[in-house]
DNA sequence: CTTGACTGCGTAGCATGGTACGGAGTGTAT
DNA sequence: ATACACTCCGTACCATGCTACGCAGTCAAG
């Protein structure tokens, strides 16, 4: 169970063994020693945690580089509950702030959709005077 | 106010001279023709409104490929304003889905974010633990 | 007529999250 | 023992939307 190579870790964590090698130039996990007597590289479930912790993370709206700090917060005998939760917190406003944004886009666009004749030349389409003209009145 | 340099031209547009160059480059404006007896290119007031186009189209949300294919709409004179409205109604649904998806991870924040002490060492930290597991349960 | 600002052009780089490829080494099954 | 699969490694590429750089040419003001 805990002597994988790359490709069953990589099965296991449910990503691609290119996904994996990508992390691990990227610092997210950490490349296991190449065996002194040759071979291959050796991966433990642990590895296999982690990289699923990314993804939930991931899943969560969390970047790789946020998903770094956490893994790090997470790896510190140190660490406080109280940071972990505060950057919960900034990436639950940062949501919000996306889906207010992607709000206003869809009354926008539902505004020149109801105002389109829905047939006929274009010189009369609302949706393209809507667009020669400032979309969001300031 | 029909032979302005580009810079003039980005002023008017209220973009940088490289984003003009950029969109040149992929093709969602035209160079225009440098004049034969040397000299600088001269951009007329219709390419800032075109610029202007791309600019407010983008704030509905459309890619800059598919703004290219709005602008080709609204040249071709057989153009109909059904193939407009079409586009419009499809990013619509993709800027709903996007908020649907945003709104998930909201609640699932959200969740994880009640459940945490707020204070102490990690290891019973809900929201790492909820990173262990899978986020959205299916 | 010189200085400084702007243009033109090709090319490279940024951030994001991967995916793909080529060639050499290694492991395993038959 | 040989074929085939897999690993290792560096590097390049994908999309997206710009931004920056360097160098030569051009233009306008003083």
């Amino acid at each position: 169970m805990d002597n994988l190579t790359i490709s069953k870790t990589a099965h296991r964590a449910g990503v691609g063994v290119e996904t994996i090698r990508f992390y691990e130039r990227k610092g997210l996990i950490e490349q296991p020693l190449k065996p002194r007597d040759g071979g291959y590289r050796t991966y433990s479930n642990e590895i296999v945690k982690q990289i699923r912790f990314i993804r939930h993370a991931q899943e969560l709206g969390f970047s790789l580089r946020e998903i770094e700090e956490l893994l790090n917060l997470r790896a510190d005998p140190r660490g406080d509950c109280a940071d972990v939760r505060e950057r919960a917190s900034e990436k639950l406003q940062e949501v919000e702030r996306k889906i207010a944004h992607l709000q206003k886009m869809g009354s926008a666009l539902n505004k020149v959709i109801a105002a389109c004749p829905s047939q006929g030349a274009l010189d009369g389409c609302s949706i393209i005077e809507a667009m020669e003209n400032p979309v969001f009145e300031n």
